[in-house]
DNA sequence: TATTGACCTTCCAGTTACTGGAGGCACTAA
DNA sequence: TTAGTGCCTCCAGTAACTGGAAGGTCAATA
């Protein structure tokens, strides 16, 4: 099947399909013409990398994980540690942006929002004080 | 100062100053020497766009930003639109965030992580069904 | 048969916000 | 004078694509 086709049954963009052939995650093999033919296996490939870079994995760790895929005398420990290790880089960053939230949010309730200049947020990015003690 | 002073009071990196410098969002003077003199107002800005960098304001935001706080016929709903924007996309992000944090938690959960080959989270990132049903 | 138009190819550049490093002056202290 | 530190510029690399140009291929139609 040509790349449109993939691109279609994976939900990913042909040019995302041809990033990942360049960088090696996925070989199809290509027609007399030039085109690329995917093959089942190939776009059951490109869906495991699309579902695990929907969870946040990096495009190394889809490398990894796929191997590990293949590899049948992997160890779901190994597996686990990566996902494991990512959660915990999700966690760490919901907790910044929770954070950050938070601040912006009581900025935002303080300005008016109208047509005078004045204007706390302005007031707090300015101070060295008030952004962490909203 | 030089810059290795003006690092310090603001806490960004000297790198960072001279990348600002170079997008045009800081304009320090220089010394005879070719060094940069950083003056109270330069630090005073480069304090302010940390701040904001600080809250995830993109670069931009915070060129814009500056712009408000220098422009005293601005209006405080300029900054709060700003503001209200940034502040929906960091709902934006922290939904999805969590939403993959879901779906990542219960998948480790499953996962013996012992020596053993079987894998839930293999098994799900392979099928169409798994992922999402976590 | 000639020609659209859709599809495919490669290659290059741009995105965001820095960061690292090379090569080379400038300044200070011993 | 020499060593060490600090400063300079410029180039390249990061992550994961994305857009676009220039051009070949294929199927259907006039």
């Amino acid at each position: 099947m040509n790349i449109k086709e993939a691109a279609a049954r994976t939900n990913l963009p042909a040019k995302t399909i041809r990033y990942y052939e360049d960088i090696g995650l996925v070989q199809p093999d290509r027609n007399a013409n030039g085109y690329r033919a995917f093959e089942e296996a190939d776009i059951h490939k490109l869906a495991f990398i699309g579902r695990a870079r929907g969870l946040g994995f990096t495009v190394e760790e889809c490398r990894t994980l796929l191997h590990l895929y293949e590899d049948t005398t992997r160890t779901s420990a190994e597996v686990k540690s990566i996902a494991r290790d990512h959660l915990a880089r999700i966690d760490q960053r919901i907790a910044e942006m929770k954070e950050m939230r938070k601040t912006l949010a009581h900025l935002v309730s303080c300005c008016a929002g109208d047509d005078r200049p004045n204007c706390p947020i302005l007031d707090s990015l300015a101070s060295d004080q008030s952004v962490k003690s909203g």
